[in-house]
Formats: structure tokens, sequence, C-alpha cells
DNA sequence: CTGTTAGCGCTTTCAC
DNA sequence: GTGAAAGCGCTAACAG
């Protein structure tokens, strides 16, 4: 099956009775071929009446870019990635491209490379969980909450909203974050400008370990706990419940998306970034990329703002259903 | 910028110091060039320096296929289709598909037909909500859940399990589910041979209209609700409990995942299809369809079977997370 | 304003 | 065993 016999330039053109090339003109709206509106009326009947499409295999040949980005991603069962890819399909489409899916195994990325690279894509939006191969994809990239030598990349400026919500701390503060995240670099920025005492953790990917990593943090009673990443926010919250009360640190998270979470009673504040502007600023930057109206490697900077807990803005984050804001 | 400069075909060639047809031959395993090994040492070495990847826009044009396969989806923001797409996907690669990825909007699925039939798709697997424009589409294309005339189907076979889960009712059984849905057909042939009174309702996609169904249909009485949906299933066994146990009827569900809604006390058993199954199945009978192997329409029946609460495999289907089984 | 021509990278007969 | 040549559908220079 599949002999589809979908019409052609050609076609197009017997039917309207003029050449091809001047279809292909018509198509490209080519300002070296205005032609007569008669013309143009026959072409357009023609087009319609063979319902012709034009070959986008033929035209990514021909003009050496397939208008296709790939989306590397990890498994979209996690929401959070799916809402990055619903966003990104969709401001991509806007853009006039496409959106080709490859998602990583675990950590490893190298058969979502491969898979995308055996394609003609453009660029790549980089939200996997990997670190490797990526860099040599030879393409325009754009990665989000990661620094990469020589990639672009689209980053939360977290530096000033830190700052803000270390506000009235003395004692020591501790951050923790994935290990690919730029939280821990602006975290340690801002303890040097307020002459802090702060301390990173990465947290482990796995569950179990992580929770033992929150337990062996708690023990040693910071005053403040920064937390990237909203998962591990609820099990901190919910692990300093069950120690009831004694230990009351001040629990500032980044949010970039709405969740019933955030309504936990023992966050003092999130420090607020549109995760949605994040999606299209990386859409837009990469196509521009692509277009070469932006030099690569760019960098985007996300504003972030510190919102207390008891600011009536926060209630806003409160939502029942997960959610790029 | 885009200016890649990839090797081709003939720079291959010119580096193994041969035609570059052979060095084609030698990608597609034409056997009617079977070279000396000699030879085939020199293009894979050559293959590897230049760092080659064949074009795919170039293949697609000489072939006529894309080895796209398109996957006509609503929001990912649902879960359930995340996990489609998700597991999609992974299958799609295995069979040596790429997946582009078209959102309807709402419940039109124009745009979303458009963005797709502009590329060069093999074929679409729709699991969209809509329901016009894709009948239109001039390749194969697999629906699941649903009775399309002249398009294969990916559907639950509900039957015998129905029967299973109708055993011992006499009264009036009432069916819920979308309008898309096999799953009111499967209700009433049943409903025939055991000569029940079975009435099926529609769900209305907005969340106020449903439950205001839901509210209509409760006040029935009917004996037995049978309701494909499980997020239905949940607004159901709430409002049943808010009524405060005056009206037990029994409720069965669809259920061909996980999630923690299936441990309401008021559901007195599962009708359990594989998701996961569906999913795969889907994607090789599509392929199947496009490489000729199998003829259009096809019609997948994934099988099901009752499971009811009290059996312990049911518990096998409570989990915390939502999840494809 | 319209047509001619070359060629993007690849596969596939068909010769040698 | 290997090579020559045609052509997939399209665009863009270049002629007329």
């Amino acid at each position: 099956m599949g002999k589809r016999q979908r019409a052609t330039l050609k076609d197009v053109a017997k039917e309207a009775g003029v050449n091809f090339t001047l279809v292909s003109k018509f198509l490209t709206r080519n300002p070296q071929a205005r032609m007569t509106k008669e013309t143009q009326k026959r072409i357009e009947k023609a087009i319609k009446k063979l319902n012709y499409r034009p070959s986008s295999s033929a035209r990514a040949l021909r003009n050496g870019m397939s208008k296709t980005i790939g989306l590397l991603s990890g498994d979209l069962t996690n929401s959070y990635r799916a809402h990055v890819a619903n966003i990104a399909l969709i401001e991509l489409r806007k853009l006039g491209y496409q959106m080709l899916l490859a998602l990583s195994e675990g950590f490893d990325d190298h058969n979502a490379v491969q898979s995308l690279l055996a394609r003609d894509i453009d660029g790549v939006i980089y939200i996997g969980p990997g670190i490797h191969d990526w860099k040599d994809l030879p393409c325009p990239v754009i990665a989000t909450d990661r620094n990469v030598a020589g990639k672009s990349t689209a980053n939360v400026d977290f530096d000033d909203a830190i700052k803000e919500a270390l506000k009235g701390i003395e004692g020591e503060v501790v951050s923790l974050c994935f290990d690919e995240s730029v939280w821990k670099d602006s975290v340690e920025r801002v303890g040097n400008i307020l002459g802090l005492k702060t301390e990173n953790h990465f947290l482990p990917f796995d569950v179990h370990d992580r929770l033992a990593k929150l337990h062996s943090i708690c023990k040693k009673r910071p005053q403040a706990i920064l937390i990237n990443g909203w998962h591990t926010a609820e099990m901190l919250t919910e692990l300093l419940d069950s120690e009831g009360g004694s230990y009351n640190p001040k629990v500032v998270m980044h949010a970039n998306c709405t969740g019933p979470f955030i309504g936990h009673k023992r966050i003092s504040g999130a420090i607020y970034s549109s995760g949605t502007d994040m999606v299209k600023r990386t859409c837009s930057a990469l196509v521009e990329i692509i277009e070469g109206k932006l030099s690569e490697p760019a960098e985007i900077k996300i504003p972030s703002r510190y919102i207390p807990s008891d600011s009536p803005e926060f209630s806003n984050l409160i939502c029942r259903h997960f959610k790029l804001t």
C-alpha cells in the first residue's frame, strides 16, 4: 500500500496551462515573478482542484532545511516534560516548524540523538536528562536550565530572587538541585555577595537515595533550605512534618508552575519564573538562530522573582492540577 | 547558523576511492552488489571518518516514503495521552519510524491535520478528540477506541468482559462513555443477549455539564452503572459518596491503566485491558499496513476481561501514580 | 512576465 | 563486481 500519487507541481502546471516553475514561484511568492491576476487565479484553481500539497521532502532536499525541530526529551510520563512538549509544539507550529520527538532512555541520550540526526532536523531543543552526546549535535541546540559551553541556553535568572529570598537569613543556607541546573551557581554567587555560608547538594535521581539525602541535610539544621525541583520540595515538607515541627527552616522553592504541592505550610515562599515563557522563548530563539537572525550561542535569561507565601500573589500558584504558568 | 555541510555519498565514495553508487548499495545492503571485503572495509572506514549520515530528505524523495508517522493527538497535558505518546514513540522507533507530533486544538483537528499533511508522513495514529477532517487523510490511519468507516481501528473488545460484569444484574443498566467510543455498542450488544434494559449516555466534555449528567442519572437509580473513562468514574464515586450511601449501584469501570482512583470502595470491578498493548499493536499494525504486509482497513481487537474488586488481581491496578498497564 | 535549465542526495535499473 | 545514467519534486539562477 501507500502509493499516494499526490499531485506534483507539474500536474498543477499542466492543469493550469502554465510552466511548472511559475507555479513554484507562485507558491513561494517569488517577487521575481508577479504574474497576471488571471494566471494566479488559474494556478490557484488548479491547486485546489488537484488538492496539491508541496512535498516537504523535496523542499527539504532542495533548500537544505527541513523546517523541523527535534525535541530531545526524557520520558513524557513526567508531567513537566509533557507540558513543555505541549507548549513547544504549539509555539513551533506558529513559527512554521514541525516537531520531531525523541526520548532519551534513562540518562542515555545516545539513541535519541541518533534518531534525531537521522532526520534532517534544523535544530534541537534539549530538555533531556542526559549530559553527553548532545554537545556534538551538528546543528543549533538550545538547552534549558543548564550551562553548556558553545551551545545556546535558556536559563532562569535566579540571582535577584534568591537574594530577596535570603533577606534576613544569617545562618547556614543549604541549596538543593540536580547537577545540571544553573541554580547552584546562582546560590553560590548570591551567598558570596551576602556573606552567607552556603552549601549545595546535588539530588540523587533515585527517590530512595534522595530521601536519605534530605534526612542527612535536616540533621544539620540549616537556617534556610532552597530547593530547585518541586518533587523534592514535596518530599522535604513531608519529612519536616514527620519530624513534628521541632525544626522549622525557611524553605524556599522554585516554581515555574502551579500545583497542589505549593500549598504546603512549610514553604516560606517561591522563586517564581514563568515556565511557559521559558519554553516560548526557547523556541523562538532557536528558530531565530536557525534563520540566521540571532548568533549562536545565545543566552536567554528568564526573569524570576521572589514571592513570599504570605503575599496574595502566592495563592495564584496553588492549584489542584500541575500546570506550567 | 545552519550551513552544516554534511558529507554526502559522493564524499564518502571519493574518500573510499569507489563509485558513489557502490556506497549506496553498501548502505542499502543491495544484494545486487556484493562487493569484496576489501571494498566494504574501505567504505566503512570512509563513512566513519567523514561522519556520514544519509540524508533522509533525499531518501524520502527518492523512495516516496519518509519513515515518519504522525501522532494526531489532543493536548499532551492529559496524562493518558502523554503516556500513549510516550509508548508509541518508543515502539515506532523500534520499528524504524520517527514520530511527528501534531496537536488538535480543542475539538478541532483541522490545523493539526494540515500540519501533518504538509510533511510526507507515511501514516497517522489518531488519539485526538476530534471527529472530522481526519477521515480524509490521504494515508493509512489507525484510530483507537472508535469506529470509522474505511479506516483502521484498534479497539478494545469489551463484549465478554461486560457480559461477565453484568452477571447477576436484573435491573436497569446505564452505560456512560464519550460519543466516539465503541463502549456503547458493546453494552448494547451484551444487553440484548442478556435481555437487560440498557441505556447509554454520552458524556459532555465540560466537567460541569458532566456532573449534572451524572446527577440526573443517579436520580433514576439504575442497578448498575458502567463507565468508560476513569475521570468520570472518579466523579461518580465522589457523587455517590456525597449522597451518603443511600444509593449503591454496581459500578464497573474500564481500566487500561493503574491509578489511585481505582481504589475507591464504590467500584465493584474493572474491565481491564492493557493500554500499553493497545498502543503497541496500534503502532505495529500501522507500520504493517504502510509496508503492505497488512491490508487496510485493519481491525485490531484488544482483549479485555472483568476483574472484580474483591479479587487479588484488582489491587495490582491500584497505584499512587497514573500509568498505562 | 514566463520558460529553460541545473542540481539538491539518493536509489535503482541496466550496462559493462 | 562495479559504474553510468535517469529521475524523485522542488527552487533559483538565468534567458528570453
